[in-house]
DNA sequence: CAGTAGTAGTATGTCAGACGTAGTAAAGAC
DNA sequence: GTCTTTACTACGTCTGACATACTACTACTG
């Protein structure tokens, strides 16, 4: 088992691409980056499903985008955390606490 | 926030199931009650997600059933947790050690 | 100077698991 | 004699993750 199955982080990649906007707002490859290197490599996120979550987000209010040339010339597009997306975080933060403590009756090690 | 969404508990259905399969036969009704009891009330498992998840199980070899007339005089179909079903649940526990690591990289307290 | 790797995405379609809704049927509670 | 609990089955829908493919520009590499 090398890496994490997608179905166990399900539901899960939403707070996780919003953790990384908390501090700093960032773009698809940054966030794609910093996920797999925090993980040290045990979990990289696909492409598509980073982008479809920004979308997701964005409609749901959670986040806002915004284009900007970046320093090498390049258009990219940046994602800010709104209020709600900060409020969402914390729920599912308080969630995962709350996830981790059942399924763990059912975890033998 | 009363409870889990399913989101949140999905791809680990089939392990909490395994779970309550590992000492003893037992059938969708008997189960869906233990996870009630055991999670204090914190996950309720949805009976078509119980019964599909049977279904998906016996496919794959993890589990297999029989019929019986259960002291009440009603049929019930019981599961039985197979020695390929107990590998996977091992395996998931493995799994679920490294996602919770990986995960709690990015929740704040 | 061509080819490859890295950066930064978009488009489209598929699949699996969870769930909503509904229905069946028999036993026991009030 | 109706309501609740027990014990399922059937069918259809939704969502998130993913496979595949494509665009386009930059940097490096031999």
């Amino acid at each position: 088992m090398a890496g994490i199955s997608s179905d166990v982080i399900r539901g899960y990649n939403d707070t996780i691409i919003l953790f990384l906007l908390m501090d700093q707002d960032s773009y698809g490859y940054e966030i794609s980056k910093s996920i797999k290197q925090m993980s040290k490599d045990k979990y990289v996120i696909k492409e598509t499903t980073l982008y479809s979550a920004f979308t997701r987000m964005e409609k749901n209010g959670y986040v806002r985008s915004y284009s900007k040339i970046a320093e090498n010339g390049k258009r990219r597009t940046y994602y800010q955390i709104t209020n709600l997306g900060r409020e969402y975080y914390l729920e599912k933060c308080r969630e995962w606490e709350l996830t981790k403590e059942v399924v763990e009756h059912f975890i033998r090690n």
